[in-house]
RNA sequence: GUGAAAGUAGCUCAGUUGGUAAGAGCACUGGAUUGUGGAUCCAGGGGUCGCGGGUUCGAAUCCCGUCUUUCACCCCA
């Protein structure tokens, strides 16, 4: 009875674990170096934990079960609301700034499509206790730090940067009433996947004064920041949230990043918990969903029953990530290749318990050996088999053993030989001449 | 949850208005090659044509259902 993969989910083969490994590996030696600590939770939580930050209708969204006990579990959809109970669990004995990442594995019930699947990696970032969008830059330079290293150009990708607090203002100072934003803000996610003209019916549903729906457009439209004054009005909070967002320009330009970055007022994130600056990184060309989006969350802590402490971070799932790659021709192209130290054969005939004490041998000091499980196979074919696993030598038991206890060496880049007695052969090597 | 397209070997695919059509390339295994690798040549294994039903003398091919995949919508943490 053959019983097929569960939908939406992968195997990893060994060339796909390679693949996956070389882009984990790589979120983390990045993450390592712009001073983040690695992190991690269970895979399952309370179900309640993950109403808390998105609310019931995220519920049809997980992968619940009940335990023996009881208990109301589900599988988690995201690692954020661990984080913050981890964070609030700790919090008074942990030093500030916390810099934090993860990659955790994580699971959505919904329908796959290209770039989502039911189970996927995702790297997340986060700075908790600093209030100065300084923070908000790092995470973004991180972010771009990792997308440059393997490969991503300006030209291939930009990091679309906004801010929740100036939309906010923005919105209350043209009138729209406190409890509208949150719905208002869904829509407004919406702006770049829809016509122009769906988009500004919907808003005028939501509206309805057209004096403010042009407003409105005005403002999602702008793309520069020195734009941004001529559609606000010049009161404290609203130049306050303007000159945060040119704060986050300037630190990037001077971390040298600007050519990645650019402000677009048409980004505003979905969910509502966003409360400051917010982020998304889009390929320049194609129809792509974001390949990573976050941004500053004030009250998260706060919500999870901890102090509140202002917080801001990142999240990057692999799916998206590594279609663009494919697109790109990236993905491959720096994978590392198989590796073998030593090849262990022998000539027909000759082979035997040499063989495996050999490599059993080489191994115990600390290098990689394969021997054949073809007992009887020719010299022709074990060497074809040492090309095949990328050995860089050979070890070939035959006459040479059984005359004087000599092996031979072959080295397979060049192909040179050399007779070494038995004895001398491992006293002769350091783990160094690897 | 809604809609569309597609399912033939491990992979990528071909397959004539329904008529000896179960095929190719790659991959895999073996041989040429009993002491010398990456190449080449030859051979071999491997398929309930997603599954079930129907139409027909006859179905991979047409029809219905179903499952899965992909894509779009919803949603996007």
């Amino acid at each position: 009875m053959k019983i097929p993969p569960v939908k939406g989910t992968r195997d990893f083969y060994p060339p796909d674990m390679a693949r996956r490994n070389w882009i984990i590996d790589g979120w983390k030696r990045v993450s390592v170096r712009n001073g983040f600590e690695e992190y991690d939770g269970p895979i399952f939580e309370y179900l309640k934990m993950f109403q808390i930050k998105s609310g019931d209708e995220i519920v049809e969204q997980l992968f619940s079960l009940e335990d023996r006990g009881g208990r109301e579990l589900a599988l988690r959809p995201e690692i954020t609301p661990t984080l913050a109970r981890m964070v609030n669990q700790q919090i008074s004995s942990l030093p500030k700034p916390i810099k934090w990442f993860s990659v955790p594995r994580l699971f959505r019930a919904e329908r796959p499509q290209k770039g989502r699947l039911r189970e996927f990696f995702q790297w997340n970032i986060d700075i908790i206790g600093v209030d100065d969008v300084l923070a908000d830059a790092e995470v973004i330079l991180t972010t771009i730090d990792y997308l440059r290293e393997i490969g991503l150009t300006p030209k291939d990708i930009k990091v679309k940067i906004s801010s929740r607090k100036l939309l906010a203002v923005f919105l209350r100072s043209i009138g729209i009433a406190e409890n509208k934003l949150e719905s208002l803000y869904t829509l407004l996610d919406k702006k770049a996947k829809l016509p122009e003209d769906t988009f500004e019916k919907l808003l005028t549903e939501q509206v309805t004064n057209k004096e403010t729906v042009t407003k409105i457009l005005n403002f999602m439209n702008c793309n520069s920041i020195p734009d941004i004054p001529k559609l606000i009005t010049k009161e404290n909070k609203e130049f306050y949230a303007y000159k945060n967002v040119m704060l986050v320009f300037d630190y990037l330009e001077t971390m040298g990043v600007k050519d990645y970055c650019e402000f677009d007022a048409g980004i505003v994130r979905g969910l509502a918990y966003y409360t400051g600056v917010v982020f998304e990184v889009h390929a320049v060309e194609g129809e792509l969903r974001a390949i990573c989006g976050g941004g500053r969350y004030d009250n998260l802590l706060r919500d999870f029953g901890g102090p509140p402490i202002s917080a801001t971070g990142m999240g990057m799932g692999d799916c998206v990530l590594e279609i663009l790659l494919k697109e790109k021709g990236l993905l491959g192209k720096s994978l590392p290749k198989k590796e073998l130290d030593y090849f262990v054969a022998f000539a027909k005939g000759y082979g035997g318990g040499t063989v495996y004490k050999v490599a059993a041998e080489l191994r115990s000091r600390g290098f990689s050996a394969v021997f054949s499980y073809k007992t009887s196979a020719g010299l022709s074919k074990l060497l074809k088999e040492a090309s095949a696993l990328n050995a860089k030598k050979c070890v070939i038991v035959g006459q040479e053993y059984l005359d004087n206890k000599q092996l031979v060496i072959k080295d397979m880049a060049t192909g040179k030989q050399e007779l070494v007695n038995y004895d001398s052969l491992f006293t002769q090597l350091k783990p160094e001449s690897k």
